[in-house]
DNA sequence: GTCTATATCTTGATAGAC
DNA sequence: GTCTATCAAGATATAGAC
């Protein structure tokens, strides 16, 4: 299976209009039709540039964790506080939720997690350790330096503000009207600031 | 279409292997076929009970709504303090999760929302709101108790707590070893505490 | 790289016998 | 209430022409 670097300018274009099927419908609720339509190729055509839909979305997830990678980089690169960045992170989520209340790519599969090819939830696992190591490192920050309390572990903190914006995402999808990740997260901040 | 209360045992355990399904594959991964093979009737014997997938989901959902006022009820008759009944709820979702990692059946379909029939999706919006105005009211009371910090309104926390105890589900199922909703909850409920 | 055509299977759903 | 038989539609996937 190709490595996601490289990739043909319509492979990327593939991948993009199934990520937003999957953030919209998720795995079991997209077809190879459905983005030859979107693309504007056949279905076979899509087949050529990924034989299986394991394949498209393993490398769908890989693209997605690598994109994250680069965020999270960002985000340190433009703010020094670690509870500026810990706002930061959610605000990715926001942006994410605010086009069409679209979910968390690796949301919706985790949730569909054991209908999914094994190869495809092993990449869905590999973004959560991605995310909960990172977020575990800045929570350690601020607790070093006195911003967020200690009477918890930075790695549970980490997983209960995760689990918090990954969650909110699939409240406001299932509610009509409710707060975005943003909010939620604001709340999370705000009760563990010391 | 039948209201839950006044269906046969037939029905009842079609609605049993239905809701496992859910909460394993989701909407869009199970079929009448899989149900059938579950209690042992063919397929059509399934559309004879429940002539389309939408009147099964939606009294699937009314029914899981219904256990869980049931649920909390119980909850609230057993235990007096908000923070006990904070807790109690939790594991619920613990109960559901440790049940080879099921979600709860409207965390699942939140996330698949937008295929979801209409009539489905609007029972599944009714579940969130029936859950977080009483966790709302909990809260409220552990606020007036001083039990729980007053610097975040009611309803914030209310939603922030309901979506880290779903998404605590989400994130454990997509990785391999995580902690359950009751640790998610735990650390929470150690935050807010005043 | 894209297409038409096709194979094969599964899906939700119906008709009608028992 | 349950069954066999069947349908039309949609799914993943392949073969082979252009």
């Amino acid at each position: 299976m190709k490595h996601f670097s490289e990739i043909s300018p319509m492979a990327e274009r593939i991948i993009d209009a199934a990520q937003g099927l999957i953030q919209q419908q998720g795995y079991n609720g997209f077809s190879y039709d459905d983005v030859a339509k979107i693309v504007g190729i056949k279905k076979p055509s899509i087949h050529h540039h990924f034989a299986k839909k394991e394949d498209l979305v393993c490398v769908l997830v890989q693209r997605y964790t690598h994109q994250f990678r680069g965020e999270l980089l960002s985000i340190e690169g433009q703010h020094a506080s670690p509870m500026d960045r810990l706002a930061a992170y959610a605000a990715v989520f926001e942006q994410t939720f605010n086009r069409d209340k679209r979910l968390c790519v690796c949301g919706m599969l985790g949730a569909e997690s054991d209908s999914l090819p094994e190869s495809a939830a092993d990449e869905v696992a590999l973004f959560f350790k991605l995310n909960l190591d990172w977020l575990s490192r800045m929570i350690g920050d601020a607790q070093t330096a006195g911003l967020i309390k200690s009477n918890c572990a930075a790695e549970s903190l980490a997983q209960a503000y995760l689990s918090a914006l990954e969650g909110a995402m699939v409240l406001g999808r299932g509610m009509r009207t409710v707060q975005g990740p943003a909010d939620i997260a604001q709340t999370f901040l705000s009760t563990v600031s010391a």
